[in-house]
DNA sequence: ATTTATATGCTAATTATCTCGTATAATATC
DNA sequence: GATATTATACGAGATAATTAGCATATAAAT
């Protein structure tokens, strides 16, 4: 039977991509190394193979190993996270959205006035 | 065998809490009307069911119907989904996820600075 | 060239999430 | 009080996500 997967990543997948990110290109002992988790090679190994499916991620091989690199940009999948959040949890208000995000402490407000600045 | 849940919402209890917290209080009948998808009333209380033992909704009876209502601040989640999508992607990076905002759109960056002076 | 080591690809199991059917109980109606 | 109605609670099956075992292939070593 025809596995239907979603089309975006999952929570572990965002895992994976986020170390490939990080490093341009990765072996999958590379990404089992700055994992937060310990995963079996094999298990990194379906998750990679999955994303390849849906276009997130191409490899090639380099000696014996394979050698993974994103191949989706990362600020298009932040791009659409946020706006998944914003209009499930915010009623569609980015303001509200930044908001908590000062009140809750993970911004100070130094940094958003620095940032006021350096976009302007 | 004893179902092992995970503490926080899946993605369709969020759905279902999203409109008892527009509603304050309702019944299954009113969240099915509510929701973007069709779902049968045993699923969705299946799903208050779980929420209930989670700690997220109460209910009481009124006439034959169970009202439920929730019993966690909205904010608290909207706490948590931040938190979450940070750490997944955006590196943890608060000041990242601003920026990305910023240049989405989502906000206007007068919008920002008007929160910086309020906050101020 | 043969052996050794190890990464791969396949397959399958496990866990979690989502969904609904149906028997039961509670309410309203007559 | 008997009957019809309807929401509930339970159980269970379907779908999706996560995990890893293992036979095979192949690069590397001698």
């Amino acid at each position: 039977m025809a596995r239907l997967r979603q089309e975006g990543l999952t929570a572990r997948e965002m895992e994976l991509i986020q170390v490939l990110w990080q490093q341009k290109e990765a072996t999958v002992e590379m990404i089992q190394a700055k994992l937060p988790d310990q995963l079996e090679g094999s298990t990194i190994r379906t998750l990679l193979q999955i994303m390849e499916d849906k276009g997130y991620v191409a490899h090639e091989k380099q000696g014996r190993a394979n050698v993974y690199r994103p191949i989706i940009e990362q600020h298009l999948v932040q791009s659409v996270a946020l706006k998944y959040i914003i209009r499930k949890l915010f009623g569609g208000s980015a303001e509200l959205l930044l908001v908590r995000l000062v009140k809750d402490g993970g911004i100070g407000l130094d940094a958003v006035t620095r940032l006021c600045k350096k976009l302007k």
